[in-house]
RNA sequence: GCGGACGUGGCGAAACUGGUAGACGCAAGGGACUUAAAAUCCCUCGGGCAACCCCCGUGCGGGUUCGAUCCCCGCCGUCCGCACCA
């Protein structure tokens, strides 16, 4: 008896279970079929999930589904970002254990995420916290060290001494832990450090390889490694007591053509010449403190005056040393980019022209813009960053810009200064080696120990994993590894003696740097990867998640592929081919008239003619319809996934996640919305019931001759197919949905006006292969509807092992086709015609159209454009 | 400040990157069925006009083109990213 009303809540766990049982995506390393790897960047199990995890999965899911049912050996694994400070916190508020607050939360998102119904491999998952996957890690980071990729290094850090304990920058609030609120100090600390710079340029080179990604982030990957060509040149400075003889000053500069422009010299602040000068000068250190107080953030720097604070030393102009140059301490050149110093040119470079204006140097224009006349060049207010012809500068006058600074560099490194050449090419880049020494107990160990004899040395693979102790307390504060009385004892592996472990573990992104690749051979006790599988599935084919991840994940990645390739781990380019950013899932906020928060469970919207109205169910009274924002717990305008697949089921949820929006877009979740697909969701059902009791059986051969009807419902069919296959590669969900909507409404008009007398084998047939395409097509998306459907048509297997009915695109294809008629680019009629109809025919037939003629009014032809297939356009 | 993206009905959006603007969905209005409600089905739904096959309409102003949401120039507005990067 097949029910009126599709069950959700009955339906979905039961195909979760036949497809756990039958184990139908677990995908296995020997399969001959050609691969694809689809993966969503894993989640941190911080308790449950949210909608932004629904949106994400799903979106992946889709991917997956419909490759497998193309023939691809599909591998989608999943996996738990497990370590990481909440735990931590979570430990210090509660008293729970890390490991238990984590595994307690991996064990509800793995439930909540199978709910979903995801076709995932749970056979390969793993969890960055556990030790059998740290293991691998601790071995990648000695393989790294052997390699020349780890490097140890003095690092300034924020430290809070409450706590004791460091902070990333987003802990510290107004110069304050977040936490402890004590004014947070600046400490140098020796550090463990991964040498991505190692890798800089072919970082760089590699985007251009990655036309699958989207181009914001390649731009924002491009500037962020930051990579200039420019000249390092050194500055004698003037004789002063309190430096020493044959002192000099190095700096950065792109603009050597500019050096006759130059009025000053501009120092960090914790360069270290001003360093040593402030320790005799308070008003310079007292500058200094505050200049490093304002901090680095962008707000801050936009509105900051540029500063300076002359130091009375004075250098030489490289090229005419009766030329004194001030050399300035200031606020806006950073220590850790170039050189730490500039040579300020303020007729081209804004800043310097702001700084110039403000302390009266001297500003001399050296780059006319060839349009201008020499003589006539004033520098106001802007600086002059444009191309032009060099004045002003002796022997570099008439040249382009780009010649003088050859001439410049070719100069000087051919001059030597204090022994050595005075200016040096150098390609610099923005960015820095990767810190990833952390103050922390909820990480992963780093395997080194320190030997008072033998100083750091690495712990022998063999010995691999060093595991995090037990018996760790959070009362107190500062790093837990540190304090315990006996782990951190150990004996040194070279000379047996007595020797510390490092206390450090490692950053939580290195967990995340190659869990991809993880995924790929998971139950490899051995080695971290084995390079004939890593070569057979990666590079993941399609990667999805937050833009959030478009610098630091993915370029942390493309560098530990580099590594592992460096070690002989991987033999592999780059770890993901394909990448997609998806947006976020948002919605409305309420708040009442004493502006506290109100969560859509606890309000009720009334929609009349003029507007929608809030109200609080537990008064009544009116609520403000609040901003539509990201849901989050202090707006209270979040939904729990539970609730709503509970309610509506997990197709429902998954179907509106990709319905409305493009999927790199926000997606708005409403509760109308969600209304509207459980309508959709029985509309499928009704409509498989009507048309099953018209097909043929399961497996009909097809007639040869098709009635009117039946090729009508033909051509729905796939067409729609066609449509869908070419959105879902391309990621457009919204559109293959109302590709799916408009099927369910032509299918829904046809079978609605047909006759019983009419149905013939034609259509039967066409019946059958309407309602298994749709299904098909809908399978990705809500596949538990999808497998009840496909159930109840006849079919003993699984759809979700089906092969995808590929649209047969000559179906589509109309032999008399309606060509819209502009007059003078207006549309103003449609004339139907052969497809292949010849230009003088098309010509002819439109001009004598009826409307066409109206149109006309008899004014005279002056052109007909014809654009085959699409248009037709008269001009009078 | 620099860099990037975007601007289309009441709302989310489509439009094969130069060819019928508004597919599909949400909301709304009208009707059918029902004792009633829910569910379902049908109709309307950018603006103007009594009405149309008419006129206007893709942030604003120009331009190129037979034809512009799409290309070019200049404004206005919104969002995102950042690093005062020498």
């Amino acid at each position: 008896m097949r029910p009126d009303r599709y069950n959700a809540r009955e339906s979905e766990p039961h195909w979760q279970r036949v497809w756990d049982e039958r184990k139908i995506f677990e995908s296995s390393n020997d399969d001959a079929r050609p691969k694809y790897y689809v993966l969503e960047m894993f989640p941190y199990p911080s308790g449950r999930i949210h909608m932004g995890h629904v949106r994400n999965y799903a979106m992946g899911d889709v991917v997956a589904r419909y490759m497998r049912a193309r023939g691809y050996n599909v591998l989608h694994p999943m996996g738990w970002d497990a370590f990481g400070m909440p735990a931590e916190n979570a430990a210090m508020q509660s008293g729970s254990h890390p490991a238990t607050w984590t595994y307690a939360n991996i064990d509800t998102m793995r439930r909540q995420l199978k709910s979903m119904g995801l076709s995932l491999d749970w056979s390969r998952e793993i969890a960055t916290c556990d030790p059998s996957y740290y293991k691998h890690q601790q071995r990648i980071f000695l393989d790294f060290l052997k390699a020349g990729l780890v490097d140890r290094k003095t690092a300034r850090v924020n430290w809070d001494p409450v706590d004791q304990t460091v902070l990333a920058n987003e802990q510290v609030i107004d110069g304050r832990g977040w936490r402890s609120g004590a004014l947070v100090e600046q400490r140098d600390l020796t550090q463990w450090f991964f040498k991505i710079t190692t890798f800089a340029e072919d970082l760089l080179q590699g985007l251009d390889t990655l036309d699958q990604w989207p181009e914001k982030v390649r731009l924002m990957q491009r500037n962020w490694i930051g990579r200039s060509e420019g000249l390092r040149m050194r500055f004698a400075v003037a004789s002063d007591p309190r430096v020493p003889a044959a002192s000099d000053i190095e700096v950065f500069t792109t603009r050597p053509d500019t050096i006759f422009g130059a009025s000053f010299l501009g120092l960090a602040v914790d360069h270290p010449i001003i360093r040593s000068l402030a320790e005799k000068n308070s008003d310079l250190e007292k500058f200094c403190d505050e200049c490093r107080r304002m901090g680095t953030s962008a707000a801050v720097l936009e509105t900051t005056e540029k500063q300076g604070f002359d130091t009375g030393l004075k250098v030489a102009h490289p090229f005419d040393d009766s030329i004194l140059l001030p050399v300035y301490a200031t606020n806006f050149v950073l220590m850790d980019y170039g050189t730490g110093a500039i040579f300020g040119c303020p007729a081209h470079d804004q800043r310097d022209l702001d700084f110039a204006n403000k302390y009266g140097l001297s500003k001399t224009p050296v780059v006319c813009p060839s349009d201008v006349d020499p003589a006539s060049v004033v520098i106001g207010d802007d600086a002059f960053d444009g191309d032009g012809v060099m004045i002003n500068s002796r022997f570099l006058d008439g040249m382009s810009i780009a010649d003088a600074m050859d001439e410049v560099a070719r100069r000087l490194e051919s001059r030597e200064l204090f022994g050595r050449p005075q200016g040096r090419r150098q390609v610099n880049f923005r960015l820095r080696d990767w810190g990833v020494s952390r103050q922390r107990y909820w990480g992963c160990p780093i395997p080194v120990v320190h030997c008072e004899k033998c100083d750091v040395v690495p712990v022998p693979a063999v010995e691999l994993p060093v595991i995090l102790p037990q018996d760790v307390d959070f009362k107190t504060p500062g790093n837990p590894l540190d304090r315990h009385p006996t782990w951190k004892h150990t004996t040194c592996p070279t000379c047996g003696g007595p020797a510390r472990r490092e206390t450090d573990t490692m950053d939580t992104f290195v967990d995340s740097s190659w869990y991809f690749a993880r995924f790929t051979d998971p139950w490899n006790t051995e080695e971290p990867t084995d390079p004939a599988v890593i070569s057979k599935w990666l590079p993941v084919d399609q990667y999805i998640g937050g833009i959030e991840h478009a610098i630091l994940h993915l370029l942390y990645s493309r560098f530990f592929t580099r590594g592992l390739r460096a070690t002989g781990h991987a033999d592999l380019d780059e770890p993901f081919k394909g990448l997609f950013t998806q947006g976020m899932v948002v919605h409305e906020t309420y708040r009442s008239g004493d502006g506290s928060w109100l969560a859509p469970t606890e309000i009720r919207i009334d929609s009349t003619a003029d507007g929608r109205k809030a109200f609080a169910l537990t008064d009544g009274s009116e609520i403000e319809i609040g901003s539509i924002e990201k849901m989050s717990k202090s707006k209270r305008n979040t939904v729990d996934p539970d609730e709503i697949i509970g309610t509506f089921g997990a197709d429902a949820a998954r179907w509106f996640m990709l319905s409305d929006s493009p999927p790199e877009g926000d997606v708005i979740w409403s509760e109308e919305g969600v209304q509207g697909v459980a309508r959709f969701m029985q509309r499928v059902w009704r409509l498989i019931g009507d048309l099953k009791s018209v097909a043929a059986p399961v497996g009909s051969m097809a007639p040869v001759h098709f009635g009117e009807t039946a090729i009508t419902v033909r051509k729905a069919t796939h067409n729609a197919l066609a449509k869908v296959e070419d959105d879902i590669v391309r990621l457009r969900f919204n559109r293959c949905i109302a590709h799916a909507n408009e099927l369910v409404n032509k299918l829904g008009q046809t079978i609605g006006s047909i006759e019983s007398a009419e149905i013939g084998d034609d259509l039967a047939y066409a019946c059958r292969e309407a309602a298994e395409g749709l299904v098909m097509l809908v399978a990705p998306m809500m596949p538990h509807l999808a497998e009840t459907c496909w159930s109840d048509l006849g079919h003993e297997d699984l759809v979700s092992q089906a092969r995808w009915p590929e649209a047969d695109r000559s179906l589509i294809r109309e032999d008399v086709i309606t060509l819209p008629i502009q007059i003078n680019g207006k549309k103003r009629a449609d004339v139907v015609l052969p497809r292949d109809a010849d230009e003088t025919t098309i010509r002819t037939t439109v001009l004598a159209d009826d409307s066409v003629q109206k149109a006309i009014d008899g004014r005279p032809v002056k052109r007909v454009v014809i654009v085959r297939e699409r248009i037709v356009n008269v001009v009078i």
